[in-house]
RNA sequence: GCCGGUGUGGCGAAAUGGCAGACGCACAGGACUUAAAAUCCUGGGACUAUAAAAAGUCGUGUGGGUUCGAGUCCCACCACCGGCACCA
């Protein structure tokens, strides 16, 4: 890089002033009831101290950061985009008079740190702590305004102990229905077939379990079963399903960390295997979910996200009675209800469709492969076809089996389904088309009216029967040849003659058709009207319902890794050898992991943890559960335990909660209000604070998992009273992503990765940070410029200029060069003010120039528009170059503007001013933002645009108290507007007051 | 295929329906300097015309529309980026 010469001595004011305000602690936040020391810059400008409780403080502002995954690599330029933007809006509340909590932390746990202790032996932990220590160098190097005090990592026990005790109340923790939240497991009430007689009531689990001679063989089959059912009703439960297994990672992953059919984390392969996993019921939040997304201010993409994911679809189960079943069964009773059916476990298929209404077109049935009925409806001819599709399929991997226009494949189970509204016999295949994951894993196939299974019917010659009226012009390019000729009047009124079978599928809305049984007729009906319809007669006949089905699936929660938070859990066996799970006490938190000589995974998927055998096994007989949890856990939560980092009673205190999500007392005074889809929440009366956290900014990677994931906890904690918010983000940005200066994403192999140590020593933090907002909006995609940092470390130098003596720099410099002795303080002292500032007042022109930038810079930190607030700075500064004299008080006013953005030099000089004008200073951190005065910004005179038929002419100058008329008659007489309207009449002028002028000729 | 976003000078970008291109980069010319760097000043969308100026025409992805007036609103497309994708 350049060695051009310095634009100011960044070098020696930027490690100053952090000093400064780490040995003040500028920047704690004060929580009710904290001791707030009398000399704080937040005691003097709010006048309080001591300890103060909620009511009495300023009202809050939580402003987060997604915290770090602490690499080997440090900081990339990106992280410093989002965190500078928070900064500034952290100063910018600061200075507005909120209590602003601004933490940092590290999200700790993950792969990387595992992985090198793999290859090294070193344990995690001493990797992590290296990475963390090099992170927090260098983002303290930047300058920003966090609370260090409440700095947390995922990966400290004091920390994961509160991760771990929320994983506690999932699984005591249950979902009802009932009351549509989650309540303790001790409240779950029991089928009538599980009630406990009055003696096994008396006793507890383990008194019945130490002495299993107490027990009769019913009793404890009773209380096997009361647990199997508990078990079942956790929203952290146990369930041996197949998984995504990543051999080369040595663990399985969630569904939100493939990525087609890879491992997000290294893309390496992945295959589904049945393993014993603990999951997470996310789903019973599904419509919470949804629904609470109207609640929050965050990006419609982001939110489309979510929505996508979460994938609901309204439609209808449908039971279908199969006929034909495999030898040696008996057929059975056509007549038997569902009920009866439940009971010999097989006699019925349901079905999931979104599309009812077509259920007259449902030609024939497709299970998915691995549909448990499958073995049991297969014939003995299609036995042998059957099993070896299956086998197929089960060797595929979910990328191969998901491949874009792959040809559909499939076989016939030669069974067959009753159509239950027509009596159709119809035939059941199983394709891998059918996924056994969403629905009831299996479908009645419609090919007149869905792509899939149009494509499925024309290779196999399956019966194809329309039953929605397509419109006219589609008929004429699908219908076949012998009706294309037919004009519009032929289709609506005579369903009869509707072509059966067109060219293609039709999957659009249109009118039933071909849809009639001796009880119910469809024909006619909207899409809407029908599906009304037809799912009130399948409830009425016992056949179907109304369902809500989603994509969400629960979230597989336990990994096969050393480096993470260890289950609170053990594994005992009663009496008859049964396996079973149960929560170890709060008392016994942290679980803290042992440690191991050899921290590699296992190729069959025992977690690393199985080796520390000591560590296992437990003296009472009792095994510990050996996964851990992923790395989403301990960011679940963060944002709680910052507002009470040190509290070891519990993971966030209450009053303490209260104020930062809620706004402490202001919240029962704001207005609790119902959304639109029916879920609580909280507004406040002044419109300044938000419910949750106020502002989160971070990158949109995020979208699905942690903010899924971080969401689903808080709403738990909301529905057992733990938190006082339903939502913990209400306002939410994603920074843009910075690309390398040749426009491609930054990476090693390009070679075109920035590095912000490079730039800071360079251009310093100041200019660093001025450059990340001003290179565009914070949500854009923008690539870096190097020059771009030389133009705004420019405007720095003329900042500088602006306020300091050039001759007293240039000793200052010389005595740099010369003298080492010199501190960096005396040094510093060289450099004396610019004299043209001087304590006199402003000329009008001047306060106009100041107020349209304090509006300007005010109005955009408002909106996030960062880069325009810049520009609004610099345009102040190219025109305050221009003036002889420059008023002390408006110099004070700008450098505020300047402070949330560059606020090493806005000190620096926001010091200089106070002590050349031998005037105390107070940390320009806490001063009062400065006002905008609307009545300077009025001027006598304007310009005005006159056109001509809407084509620019002339620009006039009037004064703007001048009238519609005084408009007119100037717009007219201007010697440029002539030339354009002479000889011409003139139709209509049409004035704009205070804007512009359109003459309109004829 | 579906959903969301974005298209404006050589580049990053700015514009409550009212002077398109603020601000910055790069570039060009000038001042200062032995010279360079740094700094300061000036210029600039394209095209036509001109010695120069004045002036004119065109111009915000494309094609329509609404309006006195459209980068901005409406309709139909195109391209790029992001997400989802056999989810019945």
């Amino acid at each position: 890089m350049s060695s051009s010469r310095r634009q100011y001595p960044f070098h020696l004011i930027e490690p100053k002033w952090q000093k400064v305000w780490d040995e003040q602690q500028a920047f704690r936040a004060f929580n009710p009831n904290e001791e707030i020391p009398a000399n704080h810059p937040f005691a003097q400008r709010h006048k309080i101290s001591g300890k103060v409780s909620a009511p009495q403080l300023p009202p809050k502002f939580y402003i987060l950061d997604m915290f770090p995954y602490p690499s080997g690599a440090g900081l990339h330029v990106g992280h410093p985009e989002g965190y500078t933007a928070t900064d500034i809006l952290a100063r910018y509340k600061r200075a507005q008079g909120f209590n602003v909590l601004h933490p940092m932390g590290w999200d700790a746990f993950g792969l990387p740190a595992e992985q090198y202790a793999v290859k090294t032996g070193q344990h995690p932990r001493k990797t992590t702590e290296e990475n963390i220590a090099t992170f927090k160098r260098q983002i303290q190097s930047l300058g920003f305004s966090y609370d260090w005090s409440r700095e947390l990592a995922t990966t400290d026990p004091d920390y994961f102990q509160w991760t771990q005790w929320i994983f506690l109340k999932l699984y005591n923790s249950w979902f009802n229905p009932k009351t549509n939240k989650a309540e303790p497991i001790s409240k779950l009430e029991y089928p009538k077939e599980l009630e406990l007689s009055n003696w096994a009531k008396s006793q507890t689990a383990d008194e019945l379990l130490d002495d299993p001679k107490k027990l009769d063989s019913e009793t404890l089959k009773l209380w096997n079963k009361r647990r199997e059912y508990r078990d079942s009703k956790r929203l952290a439960y146990v369930s041996e399903q197949p998984v995504w297994w990543c051999e080369q990672l040595g663990t399985v992953l969630a569904n939100e960390e493939v990525v087609d059919g890879k491992s997000e984390v290294g893309g390496f392969p992945v295959v589904r295997k049945p393993m014993r996993q603990w999951m997470l019921r996310i789903t019973a939040y599904a419509e919470k979910l949804l629904t609470d997304l109207d609640t929050i201010d965050w990006t419609d993409s982001l939110k489309e996200m979510q929505r996508n994911w979460i994938g609901r679809s309204e439609g209808a189960e449908v039971d279908f009675q199969i006929v034909q079943r495999a030898a040696g069964v008996p057929p059975t009773d056509q007549t038997k209800k569902k009920s009866a059916a439940e009971t010999d476990g097989s006699t019925f298929i349901t079905v999931f469709t979104t599309r009812p209404d077509t259920l007259f077109g449902a030609t024939y049935m497709v299970l998915a492969p691995e549909h448990k009925l499958v073995d049991q409806i297969t014939t003995t001819e299609q036995s042998e076809a059957v099993a070896k599709y299956k086998t197929e399929i089960s060797k595929k991997s979910d990328l191969e089996r998901t491949e874009l226009a792959k040809e559909k494949s499939g076989v016939f189970t030669g069974a067959f389904a009753i159509n239950p509204v027509n009596g159709e016999k119809i035939p059941i295949w199983i394709a891998d088309y059918v996924l056994a994951s969403y629905g009831t894993g299996a479908i009645m196939a419609v090919p007149a009216h869905d792509e899939r299974d149009w494509e499925f019917a024309k290779k196999f010659e399956l019966k194809i029967r329309a039953v929605v009226m397509p419109p006219v012009d589609w008929l004429r390019k699908n219908a076949p040849e012998n009706w294309a000729h037919l004009e519009p009047d032929s289709f609506t009124v005579e369903f009869t003659k509707i072509p059966k079978v067109f060219k293609a599928a039709f999957t659009s809305e249109g009118h039933a058709i071909n849809s009639r049984n001796a009880e119910v007729s469809l024909d006619g009906l909207s899409v809407a009207e029908a599906k009304k319809k037809i799912t009130a007669w399948l409830e009425e006949k016992n056949l179907g319902k109304k369902t809500i089905n989603y994509k969400l699936r629960d979230w597989l929660f336990s990994r096969q890794r050393y480096w993470g938070e260890p289950f609170p859990i053990v594994w005992k066996k009663d009496a008859a050898g049964h396996l079973f799970h149960e929560a170890l006490p709060e008392s016994a938190l942290p679980v803290l992991p042992p440690t191991l000589e050899d921290y590699k995974p296992t190729a069959t998927g025992e977690p690393p943890l199985t080796r520390a055998k000591d560590w296992v096994n437990l003296p009472n007989g009792s095994v510990r559960e050996t996964n851990t949890m992923p790395q989403w856990a301990g960011s679940c939560w963060y944002y709680l335990r910052y507002l009470d980092a040190k509290n070891s009673a519990a993971f966030v205190g209450s009053e303490v909660e209260n104020y930062w999500m809620s706004g402490g007392v202001k919240s029962l005074n704001g207005e609790i209000v119902k959304s639109e889809a029916g879920s609580t929440i909280q507004r406040f009366n002044d419109s300044t604070s938000t419910p949750g956290v106020d502002l989160y900014v971070g990158g949109t990677e995020h979208a699905v998992l942690h903010l899924l994931y971080a969401r689903f906890w808080h709403k738990v904690l909301f529905d057992l009273g733990y938190v006082s918010t339903p939502e913990p983000f209400f306002k939410l940005v994603n920074q843009g992503i910075i690309l390398g200066e040749d426009g491609q994403k930054m990476s090693k192999s390009r070679g075109n990765v920035v590095n912000p140590d490079d730039v800071l020593g360079e251009y310093g933090s100041d200019a660093f940070r001025l450059y990340e907002m001003f290179m565009g909006p914070l949500e854009m995609v923008k690539p870096w410029s190097t020059k771009g940092v030389e133009g705004v470390y420019r405007f720095l130098g003329r900042v500088w200029r602006l306020f300091v003596d050039e001759k007293s720099e240039t000793e200052f410099e010389q005595a740099e060069t010369t003298t080492k002795a010199q501190s960096h303080q005396e040094l510093l002292d060289l450099i004396k003010l610019n004299p043209s500032i001087q304590n006199v007042a402003a000329t009008p022109a001047q306060l106009k120039t100041l107020h349209a930038c304090i509006k300007k810079v005010t109005e955009d930190l408002d909106g996030l528009r960062f880069n325009t607030a810049i520009s609004a700075m610099m345009v102040f500064i190219n025109e305050a170059m221009t003036w002889q004299t420059k008023p002390l008080a408006m110099m004070k006013s700008f450098l505020q503007l300047l402070a949330p953005f560059a606020p090493h030099i806005a000190e620096e000089l926001w010091a200089r001013l106070h002590s050349t004008f031998g005037q105390t200073a107070t940390s320009l951190a806490y001063a009062p933002w400065p006002k905008f005065d609307p009545a300077l910004l009025v001027e006598s005179e304007m310009e005005i645009p006159v056109q001509v038929n809407g084509k620019l002419r002339d620009v006039i100058k009037v004064s703007v108290n001048a009238t519609q008329a005084d408009l007119e008659t100037a717009a007219k007489n201007s010697e440029k507007v002539k030339p354009f309207i002479e000889g011409k009449t003139i139709k209509k002028i049409i004035v704009v007051p205070k804007k512009m002028v359109n003459i309109i000729t004829g």
